[in-house]
DNA sequence: ATTGAATTGAACGTTATGGACGTTATTCTG
DNA sequence: CAGAATAACGTCCATAACGTTCAATTCAAT
């Protein structure tokens, strides 16, 4: 006779939250934020009986939005950040990751989105300073290499929890696809570019590190993907690149997709212009690229 | 309608809800629950005792007409794929990973792990079956390589969010620490390990794939890990991995720590025995064994 | 400075929600 | 099968939220 496990509970935070709660959130009175509800300006379920319930993803959008300040975090199932003014973003984080903290580097990214910051934002800044501080220490420091990988796990946890934050794209979204080439075993740029299109409402889909372009091109294809980015992060060999990635441009123009190719070594490549083909220097004009792929419909 | 004998509820897969359970699933009190059947909102069975009993399919009816939130799906178990026509949990997991649908793996891990499922049971059964059969893919079609890509950032993903469902490990917690060894590029294996680990109690340290055993070393002094594994998932070099992973393991004893070599082809490295040295053909085996180490104090 | 539109927050009476209670049903265990 | 432990019963009640109204504030334009 099989036993039947038993049953685990599970702490998990709220999903919804009430007018009350959220007003403490944003510091305002609950009656500004049923008001803002009945605009329309936030969206919100209702229970049974009639009592508004606002998800948390909206909430989110709504604070970013509007630039309301977070008054008062314990809500949203984050820890209080002190208000420690001396210390940066960047410090923190730093901090957090090598400690491999996960759940500090979640609220303190979490916070920065809710307070404004878009993806592209927090990975070209607070992120990217961070780890670049930890990459440092390859040269200083025996437990470098060990500390890099630990703060790029901690860093990947952090930012697909993050993700959870995002509104989920509806089921019409268009596809954006992409991972790192062949050979490069970077996983953070290409996790960082797929939050970047969720966040401007693609489906994101990631195929992440180490993926050839052949098989790129045959995902792209079978998943109809608008866009597809490809990250390079290594040094090596990224001449070879060129002629496949052109090939794969020109391939992904008779479908009406665009290709879309980042990275910390990409302009090694050189690569021509072409019309769905763009050489981004920064995540930030990946996402402005995406969002006219997005507004042209 | 009253029910006799009240049947027996099997905790992974009820097909009558308690009030209770259901109050769980929606995120809503016991109470709210008791009143909208009394209302007439929802209607239930009774048990010869007065009991409440909703059954699935009219608990699943009235979280879709009123369009609730499902907020904690453990109490549902595997009883909403059973019903779904009959589909295993595996096929389930083996559809969302393909479809690059986390959220829904996530959903189902979250269940399954909630309805007593440990981490090695869901990462030996359902995950590995379904990884498997992606797997099988690779010979028989073009997109097999992006399609293992993808369903391995997806599996990453949900899994990272299973993660933050296990309790927090106590400041003093022992450390675990570990990762695949250099050229070893698979990162679900070490992942699987630390989420194992951190279930039964440790603080958990996952250095991810490709990681030299130097540095592992090294981490594992900085951080006076008690228990160090190695998940070796490649079929090249795992001979040159015998004599530095045996040197670790005698390093190690001399801290009172203990080294755990795991991993689909950890059989091929051929290491002999030592006291604080297991090589573990599961990942069962191997909680057992952290299990014991822990209890020893 | 004065007006007027727009926004805010407070104050109702009414309804919904979610704990708390002592009591009974059910399940578990030896 | 008996006794203990757990879960659910029905009921009550404090709190929260509802919808509405209204005074106070803000702010731009006369």
């Amino acid at each position: 006779m099989l036993l039947d496990p038993p049953p685990r509970e599970l702490s998990s935070s709220p999903t919804l939250l009430s007018p009350k709660q959220l007003a403490r959130v944003v510091g305002v009175s609950e009656s500004s934020l049923k008001r803002w509800i009945d605009n329309g300006q936030l969206t919100s379920a209702r229970t049974q009986g009639g009592h508004r319930r606002v998800p948390l993803a909206e909430a989110l959008r709504f604070i970013r939005v509007h630039g309301h300040a977070i008054h008062d975090p314990s809500p949203l199932g984050l820890a209080t950040i002190s208000i420690d003014g001396g210390v940066s973003l960047t410090d923190r984080l730093y901090r957090a990751l090598t400690l491999a903290d996960w759940s500090a580097a979640r609220t303190l990214l979490v916070s920065a989105y809710a307070a404004g910051q878009s993806i592209p934002e927090l990975c070209e800044g607070p992120i990217r300073s961070a780890m670049e501080r930890v990459g440092e220490l390859w040269q200083h420091e025996d437990a470098g290499i060990a500390i890099e990988h630990q703060a790029t796990d901690t860093c990947l946890q952090a930012m697909n929890i993050l993700r959870t934050f995002l509104s989920e794209p509806p089921p019409d979204a268009p596809v954006a696809l992409g991972g790192a080439p062949a050979k490069d075993p970077y996983l953070l740029p290409s996790l960082m570019a797929a939050l970047t299109f969720t966040e401007i409402g693609f489906k994101s889909i990631n195929l992440g590190a180490d993926t050839p372009l052949e098989s790129l091109r045959i995902a792209a294809l079978r998943q109809q993907a608008r866009l597809v980015w490809v990250s390079v992060s290594t040094q090596e060999a990224t001449g070879a690149l060129r002629q496949p990635l052109l090939r794969l441009a020109d391939e992904l123009a008779t479908h009406g997709a665009s290709l879309l190719v980042g990275g910390r070594t990409a302009h090694e490549i050189g690569l021509e212009l072409r019309p769905n083909l763009l050489r981004s220097r920064s995540l930030s004009e990946a996402a402005a690229f995406a969002r006219g792929l997005l507004s042209r419909r």
